[in-house]
DNA sequence: TTTATATTTAGCAAAATAACGAAATGATTT
DNA sequence: AAATCATTTCGTTATTTTGCTAAATATAAA
């Protein structure tokens, strides 16, 4: 159960539910969630590895960037988790647009400057 | 996404899993649950209070006491989160335990006294 | 090697949550 | 009608969560 309740917690914020749902499009570094969400840096960062903590995603360094994405050695309950998120959410506007803004934006017209 | 994140934040809390997972074994009055989870009866009232208010569970008075079970007319997206609770805590220690004691022990002999 | 950029960590304030006991409500029994 | 029982609501407290800014790390660029 404890494993279950860490994944639900991570999952019931609606920040962390647009990162998800993002992460879903695309790998991303900090600054690009963060642009989308608007909120100060650090606390993107602060969500980020509490969704890693639950082993919802994962990481990799790429320089000077940190890229984020969908974990790609989850397990089942986490499966059946994103599975449903997914198809509960998949017309939500808030979400759709945040995707959409990742189609036609680009790393490095965000990041910096 | 608002439902389902009040949805996911009802389920995310041990006690209140424990109550949606001894619901699955029968319909229970609030005293009985305060018995198992040993609480006090205005912190399980609350937590049944919250499950409702996400349509996860429903009230129907019988006398003196409120019985609460599983919303019977509850909708794909809840049916969905039910079953997948269901599907990975099935083995749990503490919930089998909950459920197991709720067949040996009697409404009457738990409320009052 | 200094400077700039991306990210994380630390520390703090505000808001939300979970717990309790006491008082209020509603129904039953005496 | 009064007393009792089950439950809810209210007020308070302790803890957790979410957000921020500032400081610390780590890498890349000048």
């Amino acid at each position: 159960m404890k494993e279950m309740l860490k994944i639900l917690k991570a999952l019931s914020d609606s920040n962390r539910m647009r990162i998800i749902s993002m992460l879903k499009e695309r790998e991303l570094c900090v600054c690009e969630i963060t642009d989308i969400l608007q909120l100060a840096t650090s606390t993107v960062s602060k969500h980020l590895s509490l969704l890693k903590e639950a082993g919802l995603i994962e990481d990799e360094k790429d320089g000077k960037w940190v890229n984020y994405r969908i974990n790609r050695e989850r397990n089942l309950l986490i499966d059946d988790c994103l599975a449903m998120i997914d198809k509960h959410t998949e017309r939500d506007i808030m979400l759709l647009n945040d995707r959409l803004r990742l189609q036609t934006t680009d790393r490095n017209m965000i990041c910096g400057t």
